[in-house]
DNA sequence: CGTAACTTTGATTAGTATCAAAAATGGTGG
DNA sequence: CCACCATTTTTGATACTAATCAAAGTTACG
């Protein structure tokens, strides 16, 4: 196999989650052009204001969307993963309106923007996870709106191939997390010491094994639908 | 002009306030088959779990985006307007992931799902609101997110000729604006009263006028580059 | 006019933020 | 391998924004 065909394989895999590509249809995403790169955490792969002349897919690491606000805070939009398209939500708009950058050491595909067009489908799917989580920042409370964001983790990294049922490594810092959710840290960590006082999670570092997904998802009035995503891509529902 | 051509006009020109389409493209949008429904306020046009056969031109009147919390809360996602087309954002997924019902008395043209393709870039510009609307509800104190949306609409309504600079009728009440911004309808009121009395903004029962744009729009944290209109659709900036 | 929906005002409470600082962790150079 | 430093996590005490509960005005409408 090709050190190209080795980089694309994860986008090939998270397509066929959804749709059964034809030989031919796998023979054109692995001809589309590309070319590598190798981010350090917290390097810009799209600012605010940019005319974006490309787009991503993500081999290793974790990146954010992210968006400030004038009183300095910032809120994370999104948090993309290996064998997922970045920037899809960019790409065909006259200007970029959030940044995005790495949370971790990450490597990602450029592709140029001639080159896609297949991929209207992410998008929505994209804007489908934008609207869970404006109900969750708007409407959920400190300790579902954690849960939450744990239970779609779970969710959508053992989709990617990425973590055993409800056990997984988490990319961000209390810091981050609270970005996300639209808390402070401290009240972060206050909550996901409760979540593990009620023994719905365990934590060791910064890995959580979710001990209780039954609960977990309830306290989190968390539904997988949004996602999208085959009924096979998960075991966690039985 | 024939009927059909009238009921289309709406979606011509915001198109073109995007794109500058050719008189054949402007035939193929007119040449879409189509069908007409007439909806009272409060009707259901998509639930959540639907199989999406078709999308909606709205003719006139306003429907809103909802999801509902396990609280028994509401929040709105997004409102829609004469000349938009409503869920996009829906018609190529498996499933519907959100409620799209009309806020007030309303009209939209029904267009199967056969007949589309060509909107790609519509539904970036619906996620991109969704992020922003993120961010609003996430980090911005109640203030500042009342008077985001009210920058919002004006801009919007201003693009679809619907409002003079800053003057235009409050399509929702407050208990609808309270789902929209994730706050009480109480604190709306507060919200909306305070920003009276700060001489920013006049109301006229539902009306609303614009009193001070410059001074809302800071208030607001307000930038309009994430509605992704062109230059010229907005005299409210100079 | 009478009734339902909506807006406005008031009093109190609750959930998070804020501010501060101590403990734990991870990485680095000596 | 240890000592040191920066970062992250944890704990505590207090303040404040917005929620909640309640009820009086107001407006729309049949």
């Amino acid at each position: 196999m090709s050190e190209r065909e080795t980089f694309l394989m994860p986008l090939l895999n998270r397509l066929l989650l959804r749709v059964d590509l034809t030989q031919s249809d796998k023979d054109a995403v692995l001809a589309l052009p590309q070319s590598v790169r190798e981010l350090a955490p917290g390097e810009h792969l799209v600012r605010q204001g940019d005319r974006p002349s490309h787009c991503c897919l993500m081999i290793s690491g974790f990146t954010v969307r992210e968006k400030d606000v004038a009183t300095g805070a910032r809120q994370i939009l999104a948090v993309h993963m290996a064998g997922e398209m970045v920037d899809l939500q960019n790409v065909l708009l006259e200007r970029s309106d959030h940044d995005v950058r790495s949370l971790t050491q990450a490597k990602v595909v450029i592709i140029p923007r001639t080159a896609l067009e297949e991929f209207w489908l992410e998008t929505l799917v994209d804007a489908s996870v934008f609207r869970e989580w404006i109900a969750n920042v708007g409407r959920r409370d400190a300790r579902a709106r954690i849960a939450h964001l744990l239970c779609e983790f779970a969710v959508r990294l053992e989709a990617a191939g990425l973590a055993e049922t409800g056990s997984y490594e988490l990319p961000m810092s209390q810091d981050q997390l609270a970005d996300a959710v639209a808390m402070t840290p401290v009240h972060v960590n206050r909550t996901l010491m409760a979540l593990g006082k009620e023994k719905l999670i365990e934590r060791d570092r910064r890995s959580v094994r979710i001990s209780n997904w039954e609960k977990l998802a309830e306290a989190a009035d968390f539904d997988p639908g949004y996602l999208h995503l085959p009924e096979r891509s998960s075991k966690i529902f039985h």
